[in-house]
DNA sequence: CTAGTTGCAAATGCTTTGCACAGGA
DNA sequence: TCCTGTGCAAAGCATTTGCAACTAG
């Protein structure tokens, strides 16, 4: 994908996200705006402080750390970016561009690969079944050692 | 299973735990011998926090919760117990009694529900097959509400 | 004997919160 | 305007670490 694509589908997904936002009666602000193409330019899963520096440095946007964490809050109680705790201090973020996918992990590199599998997800609608329980999501995470490391 | 037995199965389980220690020619201590029978004797998932109160109370014994931390990290290094990380603030430890399981979730109760699945398993195996990974591990959590919450 | 362990308290690191001010609807 | 968001600094919490004393092997 070119940069220009990326760029235009950027503001296709900024304008929906405004426009969602603006149906529930909540307020946008610079600050998400870059919060969110942070998120999107950036293939890595950030953290809190990588998306700070990301935004400050990159986009030369004034922005603390707090309102990093409050915004992530905000995306996630709207469902539009997913937090993931790989286990190394502090939360990774993402957003939700696509379909559900599950994440994959070099315990040597901490490398991150997301992976989408059917029988994954067939198998957690049958297991919510089986138990009385009423699906909202899961997470997977399987470790292991990655081609380059092992 | 009736309380004799289960006392009898912990010292099996203990006498088992200090000869593998032994082998590895590591240190125990009597503060390790009751963090295991405090995961042991007690059904929920705990925290760092409830252990050490649990043998501070329930057994009588002097102990820090730096002391836990220390002996949990020892436990999961040599493989004996497994953390649990369900997003509500602390970690919570478990003992690896039996064979793997995965975890189902309350999101309004927080209930926790183990479970076992062989599709999941063999899934998991494919997957890290598919994409060159030497398989080491997974932890899979699925949210929904339970029969009771609905 | 001595390397590894303990309890305590202080330190760390991630995240949240109080507050005065600024800015979006 | 009004209400919510913001940056900053301080607070909060779970976890880790330094240290001197202790103890299992």
């Amino acid at each position: 994908m070119s940069a220009v694509d990326n760029k235009m589908d950027f503001d296709r997904f900024l304008k929906n996200f405004k426009k969602h936002i603006s149906n529930l009666k909540l307020k946008n602000s610079l600050q998400k705006d870059y919060i969110l193409k942070a998120l999107y330019f950036e293939d890595e899963h950030l953290n809190a402080e990588e998306i700070t520096a990301k935004v400050k440095n990159d986009y030369n946007i004034d922005i603390g750390i707090a309102t990093v964490y409050r915004a992530l809050k905000f995306f996630e109680d709207i469902n539009i970016i997913t937090s993931l705790d790989i286990g190394d201090g502090a939360k990774k973020y993402e957003l939700n561009l696509s379909t559900h996918h599950d994440h994959m992990i070099c315990t040597n590199c901490h490398k991150i690969i997301e992976f989408n599998d059917d029988f994954i997800e067939d198998s957690q609608v049958r297991i919510a079944k089986e138990n009385g329980f009423l699906l909202k999501d899961h997470t997977m995470i399987i470790y292991g050692i990655c081609e380059e490391c092992q």
